[in-house]
RNA sequence: GCGGCUAUAGUUUAAUGGUAGAACAGCGGGUUGUGGUCCCGCUAGCGAGAGUUCGAUUCUCUCUAGUCGCCCCA
Protein backbone atom coordinates (compact mmCIF):
# COMPACT_ATOMS: atom_id res chain seq x y z
CA UNK A 1 0.00 0.00 0.00
CA UNK A 2 1.60 2.97 -1.12
CA UNK A 3 1.94 5.93 1.38
CA UNK A 4 1.96 9.66 0.57
CA UNK A 5 3.82 11.95 2.10
CA UNK A 6 2.33 14.11 4.68
CA UNK A 7 2.36 17.81 3.84
CA UNK A 8 4.79 19.77 6.11
CA UNK A 9 2.96 21.82 7.84
CA UNK A 10 3.14 25.52 7.62
CA UNK A 11 5.24 26.70 10.04
CA UNK A 12 3.93 30.26 10.98
CA UNK A 13 0.47 28.88 10.93
CA UNK A 14 -2.00 29.95 14.05
CA UNK A 15 -3.40 26.91 16.59
CA UNK A 16 -6.92 28.25 14.91
CA UNK A 17 -5.42 27.50 11.47
CA UNK A 18 -4.15 24.09 12.52
CA UNK A 19 -7.32 22.97 14.33
CA UNK A 20 -9.30 23.75 11.21
CA UNK A 21 -7.27 22.26 8.46
CA UNK A 22 -7.28 19.07 11.15
CA UNK A 23 -11.00 18.68 11.59
CA UNK A 24 -11.11 18.81 7.84
CA UNK A 25 -8.80 16.26 7.35
CA UNK A 26 -10.55 13.83 9.76
CA UNK A 27 -14.33 14.28 8.77
CA UNK A 28 -12.74 13.56 5.02
CA UNK A 29 -11.42 10.54 6.26
CA UNK A 30 -14.18 9.13 8.50
CA UNK A 31 -16.68 9.64 6.16
CA UNK A 32 -15.39 7.77 3.75
CA UNK A 33 -13.95 4.69 4.13
CA UNK A 34 -15.32 3.36 7.71
CA UNK A 35 -18.32 1.93 8.83
CA UNK A 36 -20.90 3.91 11.09
CA UNK A 37 -19.43 4.84 14.41
CA UNK A 38 -21.03 3.74 17.60
CA UNK A 39 -23.48 6.31 18.02
CA UNK A 40 -25.07 5.69 14.48
CA UNK A 41 -25.34 2.26 14.92
CA UNK A 42 -27.06 2.27 18.19
CA UNK A 43 -29.47 4.63 16.39
CA UNK A 44 -30.34 2.68 13.77
CA UNK A 45 -31.04 0.09 15.88
CA UNK A 46 -32.77 1.93 18.60
CA UNK A 47 -31.99 -0.55 21.12
CA UNK A 48 -33.31 -0.21 24.49
CA UNK A 49 -32.55 -3.04 25.56
CA UNK A 50 -29.02 -2.52 25.62
CA UNK A 51 -27.02 -3.65 28.46
CA UNK A 52 -24.13 -1.74 30.42
CA UNK A 53 -22.39 -4.43 32.22
CA UNK A 54 -21.49 -2.73 35.86
CA UNK A 55 -20.35 -4.11 38.82
CA UNK A 56 -22.37 -4.73 41.67
CA UNK A 57 -22.00 -2.47 44.79
CA UNK A 58 -19.41 -3.10 47.35
CA UNK A 59 -17.63 -6.09 44.57
CA UNK A 60 -14.22 -5.35 43.81
CA UNK A 61 -12.08 -6.88 40.35
CA UNK A 62 -8.88 -7.39 41.21
CA UNK A 63 -6.50 -6.65 38.19
CA UNK A 64 -3.20 -7.99 37.30
CA UNK A 65 -1.17 -4.90 38.36
CA UNK A 66 -2.45 -5.66 42.38
CA UNK A 67 -1.72 -9.69 41.66
CA UNK A 68 2.24 -8.80 42.89
CA UNK A 69 1.65 -7.46 46.17
CA UNK A 70 -1.36 -9.98 46.91
CA UNK A 71 0.77 -12.68 45.48
CA UNK A 72 3.41 -11.39 47.95
CA UNK A 73 1.31 -11.37 50.98
CA UNK A 74 -0.46 -14.43 51.03
CA UNK A 75 2.93 -16.12 50.09
CA UNK A 76 4.09 -14.56 53.37
CA UNK A 77 1.15 -15.48 55.09
CA UNK A 78 0.85 -19.41 53.88
CA UNK A 79 4.81 -19.84 54.17
CA UNK A 80 4.77 -18.44 58.63
CA UNK A 81 1.47 -20.84 58.70
CA UNK A 82 3.13 -23.52 57.24
CA UNK A 83 6.27 -22.94 59.49
CA UNK A 84 3.78 -22.54 62.50
CA UNK A 85 2.48 -25.75 61.73
CA UNK A 86 -0.84 -25.32 60.52
CA UNK A 87 -3.00 -26.94 57.55
CA UNK A 88 -5.03 -25.72 55.05
CA UNK A 89 -8.81 -26.46 54.98
CA UNK A 90 -10.90 -25.13 51.97
CA UNK A 91 -14.49 -24.76 52.83
CA UNK A 92 -17.43 -24.12 50.82
CA UNK A 93 -18.50 -20.76 50.30
CA UNK A 94 -21.66 -22.00 50.70
CA UNK A 95 -23.26 -22.23 54.03
CA UNK A 96 -27.00 -23.35 55.22
CA UNK A 97 -27.78 -20.30 57.12
CA UNK A 98 -28.45 -21.97 60.49
CA UNK A 99 -24.85 -22.19 60.66
CA UNK A 100 -24.58 -18.59 61.56
CA UNK A 101 -27.37 -18.05 63.38
CA UNK A 102 -26.16 -20.81 66.00
CA UNK A 103 -22.67 -19.72 65.95
CA UNK A 104 -22.15 -16.11 65.10
CA UNK A 105 -25.18 -14.96 66.51
CA UNK A 106 -28.49 -14.18 66.08
CA UNK A 107 -27.90 -10.84 67.29
CA UNK A 108 -25.28 -10.19 66.23
CA UNK A 109 -25.37 -7.50 63.07
CA UNK A 110 -23.51 -9.85 61.09
CA UNK A 111 -26.35 -12.08 60.87
CA UNK A 112 -28.75 -9.55 61.39
CA UNK A 113 -28.72 -7.90 58.28
CA UNK A 114 -25.53 -8.27 56.56
CA UNK A 115 -25.64 -12.08 55.20
CA UNK A 116 -26.26 -12.59 51.51
CA UNK A 117 -29.38 -14.88 52.01
CA UNK A 118 -31.25 -16.83 49.52
CA UNK A 119 -33.46 -19.98 49.01
CA UNK A 120 -31.77 -22.25 46.80
CA UNK A 121 -33.90 -24.12 44.47
CA UNK A 122 -34.11 -26.82 46.84
CA UNK A 123 -36.17 -25.04 48.87
CA UNK A 124 -33.08 -24.67 51.23
CA UNK A 125 -31.75 -21.66 52.71
CA UNK A 126 -28.72 -20.75 51.81
CA UNK A 127 -25.70 -17.81 53.14
CA UNK A 128 -23.29 -16.83 51.05
CA UNK A 129 -20.50 -17.72 54.33
CA UNK A 130 -19.70 -13.78 56.13
CA UNK A 131 -16.87 -15.41 57.84
CA UNK A 132 -14.67 -18.68 58.37
CA UNK A 133 -14.94 -19.82 61.80
CA UNK A 134 -18.30 -21.63 61.78
CA UNK A 135 -17.49 -23.35 58.42
CA UNK A 136 -14.33 -24.66 60.08
CA UNK A 137 -15.69 -25.99 62.96
CA UNK A 138 -18.93 -27.74 61.15
CA UNK A 139 -16.23 -29.18 58.92
CA UNK A 140 -14.20 -30.66 62.44
CA UNK A 141 -17.63 -31.97 63.47
CA UNK A 142 -18.92 -33.37 60.12
CA UNK A 143 -16.06 -35.20 59.73
CA UNK A 144 -15.51 -36.79 62.90
CA UNK A 145 -11.63 -34.72 63.36
CA UNK A 146 -12.03 -35.30 66.96
CA UNK A 147 -10.83 -38.57 66.92
CA UNK A 148 -7.26 -37.20 65.47
CA UNK A 149 -4.69 -36.14 67.67
CA UNK A 150 -5.60 -32.89 69.56
CA UNK A 151 -5.27 -29.84 68.79
CA UNK A 152 -5.95 -29.97 65.04
CA UNK A 153 -4.03 -26.48 63.67
CA UNK A 154 -5.95 -24.97 60.21
CA UNK A 155 -5.38 -22.36 58.13
CA UNK A 156 -7.65 -21.07 55.25
CA UNK A 157 -7.95 -17.92 53.24
CA UNK A 158 -10.22 -16.85 50.86
CA UNK A 159 -13.98 -14.98 49.62
CA UNK A 160 -16.48 -14.18 52.51
CA UNK A 161 -19.53 -11.84 52.00
CA UNK A 162 -21.10 -9.18 53.79
CA UNK A 163 -23.87 -7.30 52.43
CA UNK A 164 -23.30 -3.51 54.45
CA UNK A 165 -22.88 -0.07 52.87
CA UNK A 166 -19.28 0.04 51.17
CA UNK A 167 -16.35 1.79 52.75
CA UNK A 168 -12.81 2.53 52.46
CA UNK A 169 -11.38 -1.26 53.32
CA UNK A 170 -14.87 -2.48 53.48
CA UNK A 171 -15.85 -4.64 50.30
CA UNK A 172 -19.11 -6.96 50.41
CA UNK A 173 -17.02 -9.64 48.76
CA UNK A 174 -13.68 -9.40 50.98
CA UNK A 175 -10.96 -11.84 51.95
CA UNK A 176 -9.96 -13.20 54.12
CA UNK A 177 -7.20 -15.17 56.06
CA UNK A 178 -7.49 -17.11 58.96
CA UNK A 179 -6.10 -19.88 61.96
CA UNK A 180 -8.19 -21.58 64.23
CA UNK A 181 -6.87 -24.13 66.77
CA UNK A 182 -9.37 -27.05 67.78
CA UNK A 183 -8.72 -28.84 70.94
CA UNK A 184 -7.10 -27.98 73.16
CA UNK A 185 -7.46 -24.95 75.84
CA UNK A 186 -3.79 -24.17 77.05
CA UNK A 187 -3.03 -20.58 76.98
CA UNK A 188 -0.04 -21.26 75.06
CA UNK A 189 -2.67 -21.51 71.99
CA UNK A 190 -4.22 -18.05 72.61
CA UNK A 191 -0.63 -16.96 72.82
CA UNK A 192 0.80 -18.58 69.71
CA UNK A 193 -1.23 -17.04 67.46
CA UNK A 194 -1.07 -13.83 69.05
CA UNK A 195 2.82 -14.38 68.07
CA UNK A 196 1.51 -15.35 64.94
CA UNK A 197 0.32 -11.98 64.24
CA UNK A 198 3.57 -10.07 65.79
CA UNK A 199 5.39 -12.12 63.89
CA UNK A 200 4.06 -11.34 60.18
CA UNK A 201 3.37 -7.84 60.40
CA UNK A 202 6.98 -7.09 61.96
CA UNK A 203 8.05 -9.46 58.77
CA UNK A 204 6.02 -7.42 56.33
CA UNK A 205 6.73 -4.18 58.18
CA UNK A 206 3.93 -3.05 58.36
CA UNK A 207 3.67 -1.54 62.11
CA UNK A 208 0.71 -2.82 64.43
CA UNK A 209 -0.49 -2.16 67.78
CA UNK A 210 -2.04 -5.35 69.41
CA UNK A 211 -5.28 -5.23 71.55
CA UNK A 212 -6.04 -7.49 74.30
CA UNK A 213 -9.03 -8.47 76.51
CA UNK A 214 -10.45 -11.34 78.02
CA UNK A 215 -13.94 -11.56 77.99
CA UNK A 216 -14.18 -14.44 80.42
CA UNK A 217 -16.61 -17.45 80.21
CA UNK A 218 -20.40 -17.15 80.47
CA UNK A 219 -20.52 -17.21 83.94
CA UNK A 220 -18.03 -14.15 84.93
CA UNK A 221 -19.91 -12.34 81.87
CA UNK A 222 -23.03 -12.73 83.70
CA UNK A 223 -22.40 -11.67 86.53
CA UNK A 224 -20.06 -8.70 85.05
CA UNK A 225 -23.07 -7.75 82.61
CA UNK A 226 -25.18 -7.21 85.31
CA UNK A 227 -22.95 -4.97 87.23
CA UNK A 228 -22.59 -3.31 84.35
CA UNK A 229 -25.80 -2.65 83.43
CA UNK A 230 -26.57 -1.66 87.43
CA UNK A 231 -23.88 1.13 86.49
CA UNK A 232 -24.83 2.37 83.05
CA UNK A 233 -28.34 2.44 83.88
CA UNK A 234 -27.57 4.90 86.33
CA UNK A 235 -26.19 6.99 83.67
CA UNK A 236 -28.74 6.33 80.82
CA UNK A 237 -29.79 9.81 80.15
CA UNK A 238 -26.06 10.92 79.30
CA UNK A 239 -25.50 8.39 77.20
CA UNK A 240 -25.66 8.98 73.03
CA UNK A 241 -29.06 7.48 71.62
CA UNK A 242 -27.33 4.85 70.34
CA UNK A 243 -25.99 3.87 73.58
CA UNK A 244 -29.18 3.66 75.02
CA UNK A 245 -30.33 1.23 72.40
CA UNK A 246 -27.67 -1.10 73.05
CA UNK A 247 -28.14 -0.74 76.50
CA UNK A 248 -31.35 -3.42 76.16
CA UNK A 249 -29.49 -5.15 73.45
CA UNK A 250 -26.04 -5.83 73.68
CA UNK A 251 -24.90 -3.53 76.50
CA UNK A 252 -20.97 -4.68 76.26
CA UNK A 253 -20.83 -2.93 73.14
CA UNK A 254 -21.14 0.41 74.74
CA UNK A 255 -17.87 -0.08 75.85
CA UNK A 256 -15.90 0.91 72.80
CA UNK A 257 -18.58 3.24 71.97
CA UNK A 258 -16.69 6.12 70.79
CA UNK A 259 -18.94 8.91 71.48
CA UNK A 260 -16.71 11.47 74.06
CA UNK A 261 -19.48 11.40 76.75
CA UNK A 262 -20.43 8.06 76.85
CA UNK A 263 -16.58 7.04 77.03
CA UNK A 264 -16.13 9.42 79.85
CA UNK A 265 -19.18 7.59 81.54
CA UNK A 266 -17.83 4.00 80.70
CA UNK A 267 -14.10 5.17 81.96
CA UNK A 268 -15.61 4.75 85.65
CA UNK A 269 -17.64 1.85 84.85
CA UNK A 270 -16.76 -1.38 86.47
CA UNK A 271 -14.10 -3.30 84.23
CA UNK A 272 -14.70 -6.72 83.21
CA UNK A 273 -11.11 -8.14 84.08
CA UNK A 274 -12.10 -7.43 87.51
CA UNK A 275 -15.13 -10.04 87.46
CA UNK A 276 -13.31 -13.13 85.71
CA UNK A 277 -13.79 -15.85 87.82
CA UNK A 278 -10.46 -17.53 88.97
CA UNK A 279 -9.74 -20.13 86.10
CA UNK A 280 -10.83 -17.45 83.89
CA UNK A 281 -8.25 -14.73 85.56
CA UNK A 282 -5.42 -17.41 85.72
CA UNK A 283 -5.91 -18.35 82.06
CA UNK A 284 -5.63 -14.87 81.04
CA UNK A 285 -2.65 -14.30 82.82
CA UNK A 286 -1.13 -16.98 81.44
CA UNK A 287 -1.96 -16.01 78.53
CA UNK A 288 0.26 -12.71 79.34
CA UNK A 289 3.06 -14.55 80.60
CA UNK A 290 3.55 -16.41 77.50
CA UNK A 291 3.39 -13.23 75.46
CA UNK A 292 5.53 -11.04 77.62
CA UNK A 293 8.18 -14.30 77.68
CA UNK A 294 8.07 -14.38 73.17
CA UNK A 295 8.36 -10.44 73.67
CA UNK A 296 5.42 -9.57 72.25
CA UNK A 297 3.99 -6.30 72.80
CA UNK A 298 0.65 -5.64 73.42
CA UNK A 299 -2.02 -3.33 74.76
CA UNK A 300 -4.62 -4.63 77.36
CA UNK A 301 -7.69 -3.10 76.35
CA UNK A 302 -10.16 -3.24 78.94
CA UNK A 303 -12.91 -2.10 76.56
CA UNK A 304 -12.02 -4.27 73.81
CA UNK A 305 -15.08 -6.32 73.13
CA UNK A 306 -15.63 -8.28 69.69
CA UNK A 307 -19.22 -8.30 67.30
CA UNK A 308 -19.12 -12.04 67.18
CA UNK A 309 -21.24 -14.01 69.83
CA UNK A 310 -18.94 -16.77 70.24
CA UNK A 311 -16.20 -15.47 71.85
CA UNK A 312 -14.75 -16.71 75.42
CA UNK A 313 -11.59 -15.59 77.39
CA UNK A 314 -9.12 -13.91 75.40
CA UNK A 315 -9.85 -11.72 72.26
CA UNK A 316 -7.61 -9.33 70.83
CA UNK A 317 -7.22 -6.49 67.45
CA UNK A 318 -4.50 -5.70 65.14
CA UNK A 319 -4.75 -2.26 64.85
CA UNK A 320 -2.66 -0.01 62.07
CA UNK A 321 -0.31 2.56 63.62
CA UNK A 322 -1.04 5.94 62.10
CA UNK A 323 1.05 8.66 61.95
CA UNK A 324 0.44 12.50 62.47
CA UNK A 325 -0.06 13.29 59.08
CA UNK A 326 -2.72 10.06 58.35
CA UNK A 327 -4.51 11.38 61.07
CA UNK A 328 -5.52 14.39 59.27
CA UNK A 329 -6.81 12.90 56.36
CA UNK A 330 -8.97 10.06 58.15
CA UNK A 331 -10.92 10.09 61.12
CA UNK A 332 -11.88 6.34 60.81
CA UNK A 333 -10.00 3.20 61.22
CA UNK A 334 -10.39 -0.43 60.69
CA UNK A 335 -8.75 -3.17 62.15
CA UNK A 336 -6.52 -5.42 60.36
CA UNK A 337 -7.88 -8.30 61.92
CA UNK A 338 -8.57 -9.84 64.94
CA UNK A 339 -9.57 -12.89 66.93
CA UNK A 340 -9.69 -14.61 70.14
CA UNK A 341 -10.98 -17.74 72.23
CA UNK A 342 -14.35 -19.36 71.38
CA UNK A 343 -14.29 -22.98 73.89
CA UNK A 344 -18.15 -23.09 73.66
CA UNK A 345 -18.61 -23.05 70.17
CA UNK A 346 -17.95 -26.40 69.05
CA UNK A 347 -20.19 -27.83 71.58
CA UNK A 348 -23.09 -25.41 70.71
CA UNK A 349 -23.02 -26.47 66.90
CA UNK A 350 -23.43 -29.97 68.25
CA UNK A 351 -19.92 -31.18 68.45
CA UNK A 352 -18.10 -32.74 71.70
CA UNK A 353 -16.94 -29.92 74.59
CA UNK A 354 -14.08 -29.08 72.84
CA UNK A 355 -11.81 -25.33 73.05
CA UNK A 356 -10.82 -23.48 70.58
CA UNK A 357 -9.36 -20.41 69.52
CA UNK A 358 -8.66 -18.31 66.67
CA UNK A 359 -7.89 -15.41 64.08
CA UNK A 360 -8.91 -13.28 61.17
CA UNK A 361 -7.39 -10.76 58.73
CA UNK A 362 -8.96 -9.07 56.07
CA UNK A 363 -6.01 -9.12 53.31
CA UNK A 364 -7.74 -5.60 51.65
CA UNK A 365 -6.86 -3.78 54.83
CA UNK A 366 -3.65 -5.32 55.00
CA UNK A 367 -2.99 -4.78 51.03
CA UNK A 368 -4.31 -1.02 51.75
CA UNK A 369 -2.25 -0.53 54.76
CA UNK A 370 0.85 -2.13 53.23
CA UNK A 371 0.04 0.90 50.42
CA UNK A 372 -0.16 3.78 52.83
CA UNK A 373 2.68 2.24 54.55
CA UNK A 374 4.92 1.91 51.55
CA UNK A 375 6.09 -1.62 52.22
CA UNK A 376 8.08 -3.45 49.41
CA UNK A 377 7.48 -5.79 47.65
CA UNK A 378 9.70 -8.44 46.76
CA UNK A 379 8.53 -10.25 42.94
CA UNK A 380 10.46 -12.86 41.16
CA UNK A 381 11.95 -11.96 38.66
CA UNK A 382 10.34 -12.00 35.03
CA UNK A 383 11.57 -13.51 31.80
CA UNK A 384 14.97 -12.39 31.11
CA UNK A 385 14.81 -13.16 27.45
CA UNK A 386 12.62 -11.60 24.76
CA UNK A 387 11.59 -13.56 21.64
CA UNK A 388 11.25 -11.16 18.42
CA UNK A 389 9.74 -12.36 15.05
CA UNK A 390 9.94 -10.54 11.53
CA UNK A 391 8.01 -11.52 8.61
CA UNK A 392 5.45 -14.38 7.90
CA UNK A 393 8.30 -17.35 7.62
CA UNK A 394 9.90 -16.41 11.07
CA UNK A 395 6.28 -15.76 12.50
CA UNK A 396 5.17 -19.70 11.32
CA UNK A 397 8.70 -21.10 13.39
CA UNK A 398 8.31 -18.94 15.96
CA UNK A 399 5.73 -20.69 18.40
CA UNK A 400 7.92 -24.25 17.98
CA UNK A 401 10.89 -22.36 19.15
CA UNK A 402 9.22 -20.58 22.06
CA UNK A 403 7.82 -23.54 23.23
CA UNK A 404 11.32 -25.44 23.04
CA UNK A 405 12.92 -22.64 25.08
CA UNK A 406 10.37 -22.70 27.71
CA UNK A 407 10.79 -26.72 27.84
CA UNK A 408 14.52 -26.31 28.48
CA UNK A 409 12.95 -24.18 31.05
CA UNK A 410 14.32 -20.87 29.76
CA UNK A 411 11.46 -18.50 30.42
CA UNK A 412 10.77 -16.39 27.54
CA UNK A 413 8.46 -13.67 27.16
CA UNK A 414 6.81 -12.59 23.64
CA UNK A 415 4.73 -10.15 21.83
CA UNK A 416 3.34 -12.38 19.16
CA UNK A 417 0.50 -9.83 18.85
CA UNK A 418 2.66 -7.47 16.97
CA UNK A 419 4.61 -7.21 13.83
CA UNK A 420 6.74 -4.95 13.81
CA UNK A 421 10.46 -5.10 15.21
CA UNK A 422 10.37 -1.81 16.48
CA UNK A 423 7.50 -2.37 18.66
CA UNK A 424 8.46 -5.84 19.63
CA UNK A 425 12.07 -4.44 20.76
CA UNK A 426 9.73 -1.70 22.97
CA UNK A 427 8.08 -4.21 24.36
CA UNK A 428 11.41 -5.89 25.41
CA UNK A 429 13.00 -2.80 26.17
CA UNK A 430 10.11 -2.01 29.06
CA UNK A 431 9.84 -5.47 30.27
CA UNK A 432 13.72 -4.89 31.16
CA UNK A 433 14.87 -8.03 29.63
CA UNK A 434 18.68 -8.99 29.45
CA UNK A 435 18.91 -10.71 25.92
CA UNK A 436 16.63 -10.25 22.57
CA UNK A 437 16.04 -13.47 20.21
CA UNK A 438 15.33 -11.92 16.51
CA UNK A 439 13.85 -14.21 13.97
CA UNK A 440 13.62 -12.46 10.54
CA UNK A 441 13.63 -14.24 7.05
CA UNK A 442 17.23 -14.52 6.68
CA UNK A 443 17.77 -16.36 9.62
CA UNK A 444 15.16 -18.78 9.05
CA UNK A 445 16.72 -19.63 5.68
CA UNK A 446 20.57 -19.68 7.29
CA UNK A 447 18.88 -21.47 10.74
CA UNK A 448 20.03 -19.35 12.62
CA UNK A 449 19.00 -16.42 15.01
CA UNK A 450 20.23 -13.07 16.51
CA UNK A 451 20.91 -12.53 20.30
CA UNK A 452 21.00 -9.09 20.73
CA UNK A 453 22.40 -8.08 24.32
CA UNK A 454 20.37 -5.53 25.35
CA UNK A 455 22.29 -3.90 27.60
CA UNK A 456 25.73 -3.12 24.98
CA UNK A 457 23.66 -3.67 22.07
CA UNK A 458 25.86 -6.82 20.53
CA UNK A 459 24.19 -9.06 18.29
CA UNK A 460 25.06 -12.15 17.50
CA UNK A 461 24.21 -14.62 15.07
CA UNK A 462 23.95 -18.32 16.50
CA UNK A 463 22.70 -21.50 15.01
CA UNK A 464 19.29 -22.41 15.83
CA UNK A 465 20.09 -25.69 17.36
CA UNK A 466 22.23 -24.27 20.02
CA UNK A 467 20.52 -21.78 20.72
CA UNK A 468 19.41 -22.84 24.46
CA UNK A 469 22.58 -23.68 25.67
CA UNK A 470 23.72 -20.40 24.18
CA UNK A 471 21.53 -18.49 25.74
CA UNK A 472 22.33 -20.21 29.16
CA UNK A 473 25.58 -19.38 28.76
CA UNK A 474 24.82 -15.53 28.48
CA UNK A 475 22.61 -15.25 31.49
CA UNK A 476 25.25 -16.55 33.85
C1' G B 1 -30.00 0.89 57.35
C1' C B 2 -28.99 6.67 58.06
C1' G B 3 -26.31 11.41 56.68
C1' G B 4 -22.48 14.61 53.80
C1' C B 5 -19.63 15.10 49.23
C1' U B 6 -18.58 13.44 44.18
C1' A B 7 -19.32 11.48 38.88
C1' U B 8 -16.06 14.49 31.88
C1' A B 9 -11.37 9.31 27.24
C1' G B 10 -7.86 3.58 30.24
C1' U B 11 -5.81 7.40 34.07
C1' U B 12 -5.30 12.60 35.91
C1' U B 13 -7.96 16.66 34.62
C1' A B 14 -9.93 21.83 31.76
C1' A B 15 -13.94 24.65 29.93
C1' U B 16 -19.07 25.51 28.72
C1' G B 17 -27.07 26.59 28.76
C1' G B 18 -25.39 26.03 21.83
C1' U B 19 -22.71 18.34 22.45
C1' A B 20 -16.03 19.19 24.87
C1' G B 21 -9.62 20.87 25.28
C1' A B 22 -5.18 18.86 27.34
C1' A B 23 -1.52 15.66 29.72
C1' C B 24 -0.05 10.69 30.55
C1' A B 25 -1.02 5.77 28.72
C1' G B 26 -2.30 3.01 24.09
C1' C B 27 -1.78 2.34 18.67
C1' G B 28 0.74 3.81 14.08
C1' G B 29 4.55 6.59 11.39
C1' G B 30 9.37 9.29 11.07
C1' U B 31 14.63 3.15 7.78
C1' U B 32 7.70 -1.57 5.81
C1' G B 33 14.88 -5.56 10.24
C1' U B 34 16.28 -2.81 16.06
C1' G B 35 14.86 -0.14 22.25
C1' G B 36 15.68 5.69 24.99
C1' U B 37 14.80 10.93 23.75
C1' C B 38 12.55 13.89 20.04
C1' C B 39 8.90 14.93 16.07
C1' C B 40 4.13 13.75 13.59
C1' G B 41 -0.55 11.32 13.31
C1' C B 42 -4.55 8.30 15.22
C1' U B 43 -7.83 6.01 18.87
C1' A B 44 -10.82 7.23 23.01
C1' G B 45 -15.07 10.76 27.13
C1' C B 46 -19.77 14.04 29.45
C1' G B 47 -22.47 7.14 34.72
C1' A B 48 -28.15 5.89 33.50
C1' G B 49 -33.10 7.79 33.15
C1' A B 50 -36.71 11.71 33.54
C1' G B 51 -37.88 17.02 33.86
C1' U B 52 -37.12 22.52 32.80
C1' U B 53 -35.52 24.73 27.96
C1' C B 54 -35.81 26.31 21.11
C1' G B 55 -31.48 23.71 22.85
C1' A B 56 -28.73 20.31 28.86
C1' U B 57 -22.35 17.62 29.72
C1' U B 58 -23.77 22.23 32.42
C1' C B 59 -29.94 23.64 36.04
C1' U B 60 -33.69 20.19 38.92
C1' C B 61 -35.21 15.26 40.39
C1' U B 62 -34.66 9.89 40.56
C1' C B 63 -31.51 5.84 40.05
C1' U B 64 -26.62 3.72 39.84
C1' A B 65 -21.69 3.81 41.43
C1' G B 66 -17.67 5.89 44.24
C1' U B 67 -16.08 8.37 48.61
C1' C B 68 -16.30 10.08 53.74
C1' G B 69 -18.83 9.72 58.45
C1' C B 70 -22.53 6.90 61.73
C1' C B 71 -23.72 1.73 62.71
C1' C B 72 -20.92 -2.61 62.43
C1' C B 73 -16.85 -5.38 61.12
C1' A B 74 -12.02 -7.91 58.33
Amino acid sequence: MPRTKKASKPSSSSKVAKKKTKKKKITRRKVIPRLPKKKKIDDSWADKNRYSPQLLRGMKDILPAEQPARDYLLKKLIDLANAYGFEKIITPVLEESKLFKKSTGLDTDVVEKQMYQFTDLGGKKIVLRPEFTPSVVRAYIEHGMFNLPQPLKFFYWGPAFRYERPQSGRYRQFYQFGLEVLGSNQPLIDAEIILFSQTFFNDLNLPINIQINSLGCAHCRSNYREELLNYLQSHKKSLCPDCQKRLEKNPLRILDCKNLLCQEIVSRAPQLINFLCKDCEKHFTKVLECLDEANVVYQLNPYLVRGLDYYTRTVFEIWPVIDEKEKKEKTNLSALGGGGRYDTLIESLGGRETPAAGLSYGLERILQEMEVKNVRIYQSRGPQVFFAQIGESAARHALRIFNELQSQGIKVAESFGKTSLKAQMKVADDMGVKLTLILGHQEVKDKTIIIRNMKTGNQEHVDVNKLAKEIKKRLK
